[in-house]
DNA sequence: TGTATCTGTATCATTTATGATTACAGTATC
DNA sequence: GATACTGTAATCATAAATGATACAGATACA
């Protein structure tokens, strides 16, 4: 699994949180505990995917972009890690007569490709209110 | 995603093909495409599963201790990659005094640990007798 | 009983993936 | 025009995954 979702979701969260919903890439750095330039990365997709408005300059940073109550944990996946169950390395190879070595590893990938559609089904039901409560029931 | 998973997969499945189903670590490897002591690490790790067992000496090897058409993935991914969803990877710094820095790192946890039952409830569904039919189908 | 062949496991080397750091152009604000 | 941001790429350091090797222990068989 991809840490860069985990990034994203805790970006968007502390935006949520914000009275202002706002935030420059190195107020989140340090929240996140990481460096300015991972979290403009994944931010710049997240500002694709629509999620967060940018504004340059004196004072600028990111922006919520949406309601915390209709923004799920499904749509940050698809933005930022989709297809990242599956593991790199393959198993087999393609030129043996084998057909179980042959083949095997196009199973797996439909399997593997199956699971992320129900990893996104779970996600969907989580929104970024529902972490944020969550984070306030743990204080 | 433990890629160890796709070789006990891969494993099972070979000897299920086989008419004997057995094989030595040697042969298996081949037909996976990685070194033998991998092999029997991860055999090692099923036949304390019970999915094989062992035979040492001149033609020895790893026996399929079970029916194919009722072991299911599911029990594979929970004796050697059970938790493997969540990367390693931690958000935030317990020690700071914003919630969302200290406290989103569990509820992720949280988040992940729900997804890999969801993860497993998926595999239960998948034998390796179905993943054998599929493979000849590719064929 | 000696030899060959296999597993079980540990260790070390190598490759690959991941994350941190740095740099700098582009853009908005004051 | 100076300052403070983002966007992005390049490079470096570190961590994780994988491969290779080695050897003790177990079994079969001549």
């Amino acid at each position: 699994m991809n840490s860069e979702f985990t990034i994203a979701v805790h970006s968007l969260v502390f935006l949520a949180y914000l009275p202002e919903h706002m935030a420059s890439s190195d107020v989140i750095a340090k929240n996140v505990s990481t460096n300015p330039a991972r979290i403009r990365k994944v931010m710049s997709c997240l500002r694709k995917g629509g999620f967060v408005k940018t504004k340059e300059g004196i004072g600028g940073g990111y922006i919520l972009n949406g309601d915390p109550q209709e923004i799920t944990l499904a749509q940050i996946y698809r933005t930022v890690a989709c297809g990242t169950i599956k593991p790199h390395w393959c198993t087999g190879d393609p030129e043996q007569n084998c057909m179980i070595s042959s083949n095997l590893q196009s199973v797996m990938d439909d399997i593997f490709n199956e699971a992320d559609l129900y990893f996104e089904q779970y996600l969907n039901r989580i929104t970024l209110s529902f972490v944020l409560e969550r984070i306030k029931q743990n204080k």
